[in-house]
RNA sequence: GCGCCCGUAGCUCAGCUGGAUAGAGCGUCGGACUUCGAAUCCGCAGGCCGCAGGUUCGAAUCCUGCCGGGCGUACCA
């Protein structure tokens, strides 16, 4: 059962190409063809602009070519009313009403796999995300990166891509050493010895919660030992234990990720040593007042960098370079690298790394996902990490909710910054989609019960008579439903996730509207069964849309 | 200084990669529940798409230069 937009798409494609083979022209990779619906209902149910692309080729009018194209348009009779030549060569398609059930059928048949598509042809991409320091617990702004990792992650799913989601540990460096430190000097504090807490260490709350842990754990043995040998210890027992605290946010934020690559791995195993061997033997590599240096300007970087340094020690983009050569080893076709836009300027310098290696640019994409701005009320609230006053990620999914943080994160292109007020997330009205979505869901849910109170047949082993749906709010209704794949194709093919919330919202948008204009369950028994039939599309489409987010479909709220 | 991102309705944001007459929500004001859920719906008002050039049949979208905001600019991670 292909759908309407599939079906024109096709159609136009065809007849492009069997006019370009009869010009000679054999070029068809080149053949980009967009079906848009147009903003204005007189203009048709979608349009195209394919003559106008196609005057470049064919060096002929594009009004002259849109008229070819529709001439050779096979079997268009059972799927358009009228086809239209407009403007400067716009081709208007207007829809038989009749053919838009045909996507109720589809929906009906394939219910929770409505939407899936393979034309990721198993395709094998990793999506890194979070990978946040294991000095801390996540805050709101890993929150906003987990959340669009994630959906990412599930669209190229459903678009047939293999998909794995990773966290890169950086369990090794200075900051460990530093974060050690600091739980070893909580420790000493807790057992009463006096300290001089540095400044530069890390003073949140969960350190003191921390220390006490390995004081009813392991009592005072660690006050015999000297500070060298103790060290080791506190850094293992820090770094765990916030990597378990990590793990559990997620895990409560509904994200799970495949695979947990640990950065000392890379130390230990000889990755790093064989990486910038690589690099020296391909001449990438140069010294220069002492240090190894990393020619990226040789790929557009602004300079070079340090990738030894003077003292001996790798640095942190030499540790990501051989990471990214191990991502690559492990096959993956294309790596996703979501990052807080503070590092933006660390782009170039990757990118010039990959290219190194032999790859090619288009097959790491990073997004940079902006700050996340968050608000109490309308005020903000005050966030500084340094001081340890942050608001968790935990604490505001505790407050407002997984499905309400993770569509909030959602409803934004990620390159613009998001504010996120406590108060509005959790209001149950308007300007908070989720709800609104999620309502639309339980309101529909609740027509099935009434339905089924009354003894009204809600389930079907044949369609019922669907030309009884005549309003023209549903066409548009099952003109919406059919374009879910569209724009889960559009999303994955962007990789821009926010597409999905916002198609939700429109969709159900439409609903609401209808429903308060229509009743589903009337005394006519066939347009109930038409209705209901419909009823059960929409919320089979918003179930698995909502699916996609990683938010629930409730039955009742 | 240089680099990246962003300037669209009073506010928060979409705008399908260059299409036709600019789109939502919130907020203001006014209306709709004896009916399948009012966490909903309907209506009114609101715009020099930051400014100025350029590219072409056609620009909110692409290029250049300004203005304004955010973030970067380590032999830190």
């Amino acid at each position: 059962m292909s759908l309407v937009r599939s079906r024109l798409h096709a159609m136009i494609h065809r007849a492009a190409r069997s006019l370009l083979q009869d010009q000679g022209i054999h070029n068809e990779e080149d053949l980009v063809l967009e079906l848009e619906i147009p903003k204005i209902a007189e203009h048709g149910d979608y349009a195209t602009n394919a003559a106008m692309t196609l005057t470049r080729l064919l060096r002929k009018h594009p009004r002259a070519i849109a008229q070819d194209l529709v001439e050779r348009m096979e079997g268009r009779d059972d799927l358009l009313a009228k086809t239209e030549i407009a403007g400067p060569g716009f081709i208007n398609f207007f829809v038989r009403p009749e053919r838009w059930s045909d996507v109720l059928q589809a929906i009906h048949a394939q219910r929770d796999a409505f939407g899936r598509q393979d034309f990721g042809k198993g395709t094998r991409v990793q999506v890194e995300f979070v990978s946040a320091n294991p000095t801390g617990p996540l805050h709101i702004g890993h929150g906003r990166g987990a959340a669009v990792g994630d959906v990412l992650a599930n669209i190229l799913k459903t678009c047939g891509y293999t998909v794995d989601k990773e966290y890169y540990i950086n369990d090794t460096g200075k900051q460990m050493d530093t974060l050690g430190r600091s739980l070893y000097l909580r420790y000493l504090e807790c057992l009463g010895r006096p300290v001089d807490f540095p400044d530069d260490h890390y003073k949140g709350e969960y350190m003191k919660d921390l220390a006490r842990e390995v004081v009813d754990r392991f009592g005072d043995r660690y006050l015999a030992v000297s500070e060298q040998e103790a060290l080791p210890f506190f850094t293992q027992y820090a770094g765990d234990r916030i990597l378990e605290g990590i793990r559990e946010d997620l895990a409560v934020f509904g994200v799970f990720h495949d695979i947990w690559f640990s950065e000392r791995s890379l130390h230990e195993n000889g990755a790093l040593q064989r990486t910038m061997e690589a690099l020296e033997r391909s001449g990438m590599i140069y010294e220069h007042d002492g240090a190894k240096w990393f020619r990226s300007t040789a790929y557009g970087d602004e300079k070079d960098r340090v990738v030894v340094r003077a003292n001996g020690a790798t640095t942190y983009f030499a540790a990501d370079l051989a990471y990214h050569k191990n991502k690559y080893e492990r096959h993956y076709d294309m790596v996703i690298d979501i990052w807080g836009a503070d590092h933006h300027g660390y782009v170039p310098r990757m990118m010039a790394g990959i290219q190194a290696l032999g790859r090619h640019p288009s097959d790491l994409r990073i997004i940079l996902v902006q700050l996340v701005n968050l608000l109490r009320g309308g005020k903000p609230v005050a966030m500084s990490t340094r001081a340890g006053e942050f608001v968790t990620l935990r604490e505001v999914v505790d407050e407002v909710g997984k499905d309400a943080a993770r569509f909030i994160f959602l409803t934004r292109r990620s390159d613009s910054p998001l504010d996120f007020d406590l108060e509005t997330a959790k209001k149950h009205s308007n300007d908070n989609p989720v709800y609104y979505v999620q309502y639309a869901h339980a309101r529909l849910c609740s027509v099935f019960e009434v339905a089924e109170e009354r003894g009204v047949p809600t389930s079907w082993a044949t369609p019922p008579d669907l030309r009884v749906l005549t309003e023209p709010a549903e066409w548009d209704l099952m003109k919406q439903l059919g374009e879910f794949p569209y724009v889960l194709e559009t999303a994955a093919r962007n990789l821009e996730p926010h597409r999905v919330p916002y198609y939700l919202t429109d969709l159900v948008s439409a609903f609401h509207s209808y429903y308060n204009h229509n009743r589903i369950l009337s005394e006519d028994p066939a347009l109930t069964q038409a209705r209901l039939y419909l009823a059960d599309a929409l919320r089979t489409v918003i179930r698995n849309g909502l699916a996609v987010l990683g938010v629930s479909a409730p039955q009742k709220m």
